[in-house]
DNA sequence: TTCTATTATCGTAATATTGCAATATATAAA
DNA sequence: TTTATATATTGCAATATTACGATAATAGAA
């Protein structure tokens, strides 16, 4: 089927999953890196660095976007994404709060 | 072509990419999570507590396996999962080394 | 041995994802 | 206005993922 069947799980389930999907991608994670080493945030520099076609890393800024990862201001004719710090941080709680439950007496 | 161009990335970026693809889909959230909550270790209880048919678990246990995040340990004719502790340590730190390095400065 | 319970694997259908070329859109420069 | 540059969108083709039923494999129970 290809489909999740999301109704069976619950909102944080489907919600930390979506999150963890999009980032689960090699191009999207360099992106991410290339963004916060500030070498560039600039939509065309990143295509050039990253070795896919530009509408590639087009679709692939779109779901970061999607998350609220990144944003895109516009100034002039460019793009520049930058990291949206608080949708950062509510992540890295989010996993941490995940990692931290572990049950060391298994089995 | 739904194929990832693996090549032009490092292999920490597809390494760390691959991890989070693995955990990026609600079945696998919540089995880690039963897992985790010691609820059941049990192939056949994380069956019956997920609503998804048996041969599916199965196969997202084999894909939680493909990372070493978890492993199956046989007793009788049923199978214990439980959560390799360094491994789980292991991504938190990789997760972490990730996400602090965010560039506060941007535009 | 035969039967039953548990888990793994295989085959298949439906859907999603990745990637590219072509094209559209928008802004700045000439 | 015309041209060039930057980004987004659309429309594919190839491949991957999710899920299920059927079936195999294994181990304990009868």
């Amino acid at each position: 089927m290809g489909i999740t069947k999301t109704q069976i799980f619950t909102a944080e389930q489907n919600e930390l999953a979506t999150i963890l999907k999009v980032l689960g991608n090699p191009a999207r994670i360099a992106i991410l890196q290339h963004i916060n080493n500030q070498k560039d945030c600039i939509c065309n520099d990143i295509v050039e660095e990253i070795g896919l076609a530009q509408s590639t890393i087009s679709q692939h800024l779109k779901e970061l976007k999607s998350i609220s990862l990144i944003e895109g201001e516009i100034s002039g004719k460019r793009v520049c994404y930058c990291i949206n710090q608080n949708k950062w941080q509510e992540i890295l709680v989010l996993l941490n709060d995940f990692f931290d439950k572990t049950n060391l007496n298994c089995c």
